[in-house]
DNA sequence: GATTAAACGAGACGGTACGTCATGTCTTCTA
DNA sequence: TAGAAGACATGACGTACCGTCTCGTTTAATC
């Protein structure tokens, strides 16, 4: 007694007239005033197909700008060998996709949608955010195997570190992401990730300070 | 011939319920569910009474957690000197407020509003973010002038380093902010900020690979 | 480029239960304090299917009292060829309609209406007014034909002063419309429309007093 | 322990700008969208002025009616002591009344108002309506002193007969009230007011019909 | 002339209903 | 038989007014 359609008979011209709509109105309008009914009539088609297919309008966004990334063909991890080089170029693509004048918006609202959608987020996770996050784990995973990253840093906090910044500034609009900023920022953020090896007096102090991880770790 | 409202005549009574009741109710159906209606019925208020004060729902949600921010007497910077327990606590501070049962809504949901609305986005930078962004640089510039930080680092920069990883992992929800997390992210930020001063191959890098740099630069 | 619905995909569900909601309500409550809320939330039935068919409420209750009329099979016009046992059966007749516990409400909120609205009464002349006084009209114009009521007289003007009389009492309510009444009117009126014989010098002074004449005329 | 105000106290400013604004916006706007507040607005007053000395819209419209009438100074009775002329002045004065540009919506206006408030219809009889139809019925029976009426038709029937049909026309709008109508109307209604002497065939019907008449008055 | 109490202007308030909009479901017609 | 078209019940939107309720500010009448 499943009420779930068949995916074998879906119209592909519907899906990709739906996705393609979406893509206009988002850009037009933004997320906020975009309504599934503005998709339907944009797209030709009829309220139901909609709804038939994806669970929310969330969704629909999401899946068009999945559609626009694979037609900008997505983002290509670098790996020259010069964790330097290649830690720039990974930010400057991420930024470049960030304020993409078709995929800025798009993100805003997936962005947006999953902080309520908990379908969404997950999602998200398997379709997106997923094959990237790995990619770039592996990415430095392989940089320690070279030595070039502490090897004693979870990989996932080096991801945090490395899109964390970004994100964070684009988030809150603190301020562009030009070229001076990836500049200043690669130059930041490269100490971190790269091996530490004479001892650090500061860094002591985290590992080894009593009193205070004591009052923290209750 | 103005037509905004005198704000000497404003009932306070009626402000602290809005924002009790919005409060309240983002807590239990979360920010999408939350009407402006729910909102006056529970705190027992007219509509045009949050009209009036309030030109959206997000001012309202942005205001509720502000007073309950307050409440929690807001984000404190700590400085013992000791640069590995203050950014410790600076960030678990932060995290707190993050994972608060009462705040954790309230600051998604303003995060997501900003992003779609350019008059909260304003009122975020004057009056939540603006204080604790310069109070963060202070602090920074504090620890460059001891040189416990790199004095050839914007502040802006570090400032983002210093939260950026927290708030991505946040949103994202690629992970929880608990101990084990707080404890490797200060350990890996940590060397980000602290002064380089002997050569650093790889910094040399970022600084001179002609090439490709030459490409980015144009 | 046409926004108006498609009447044959027209719900005569909604219709009817609109139409007898609304009959309820003015009888209970009355016409100012009949709202389209209420209607509609009696109905069972969304408040936009109220507006996607009628323009105001006044059409609405104007609608409600054409089917309480149908309901009662509206008006016959007495033809017994016996023209003061015709008026007395006509004029109690309308008075009956006007009394009517159901009907009255509905009569005394569209006469309101159409003071105010004209489309309203334009509707009003089609469907409700129009076919009763033409009909009154040609019942007239064979009572002239059998030389019963005065052929020179508009028969328009006669309608006036049939049903006039007794508008004007209920309308204003300077008094009941019961039988005494009735009697008494309809003996009042019989004279008017009668074909006039003899010499009147009364009426010779209407038909020919100079000076006030020409001052009308003018 | 009484909430009412003081009369004597209060500003006779006021009230006529009250009245002016009424009189001003009915004329712009109509009664429908006529509103309290626009009336203060446009008086200079505030809301509660007009709320402490008047029960309701209507009945700061009808005073409005008044003053205005006051200004026309009203509806004198013409006494000429030939029916015929006498009844044509009668009529013309109330038609020119109910066309008048700046009395045309406050008639409407009130008599719309006393279908549903039995405070004003109250008002309007004590204080519009009562002089006016007494001092009608004080002519009335003069004339049929002078045996120009049939002295057994009730006064009242006589008032109906006379106003009504104008009113009727006026209400339903059904034809202009020009001077060709006033004459028609004249003509017609003289007969049923001057005595009738003579046997009639057809009045006798109504006071006689025996079978009709029984099934009737059960 | 000072006092004082009520009417006044202004307008914020808790409400109700408005008429519109978008949602997600359901039905009808068409290809 | 899937899909377009769109009517439907639902319910929030933001607005307009309602009638009540403070607020100072006149404005008379009393002291």
């Amino acid at each position: 007694m499943s009420n779930s359609p068949d995916p074998t008979r879906r119209s592909n011209a519907s899906r990709q007239a739906i996705l393609d709509a979406a893509a206009e109105l988002i850009a037009e309008v933004g997320f906020r005033r975009l309504t599934i009914e503005a998709i339907a009539v944009r797209a030709g088609v009829g309220k139901q197909t909609i709804y038939r297919w994806w669970p929310s309008k969330g969704a629909v966004v999401f899946d068009a700008l999945l559609a626009l990334q694979h037609d900008a063909d997505g983002l290509r991890i670098p790996e020259s060998g010069d964790l330097g080089v290649d830690l720039r170029l990974l930010l400057r693509e991420t930024a470049a996709g960030l304020v993409d004048p078709h995929l800025e918006e798009p993100y805003r609202a997936v962005l947006t949608e999953i902080q309520h959608d908990p379908v969404l987020v997950e999602e998200l996770r398997e379709r997106l955010l997923g094959p990237l996050l790995s990619a770039t784990r592996d990415w430095i995973r392989r940089a320690q195997d070279r030595c070039q990253i502490n090897a004693a840093t979870d990989p996932a906090v080096v991801v945090d570190v490395l899109y964390g910044p970004l994100f964070y500034r684009w988030l809150l609009r603190t301020g562009p992401l030009d070229e001076d900023y990836l500049q200043a920022l690669t130059a930041a953020v490269l100490p971190v990730i790269t091996a530490s090896s004479g001892p650090n007096p500061l860094r002591a102090s985290v590992e080894g300070s009593p009193p205070v991880v004591a009052g923290i770790e209750d």
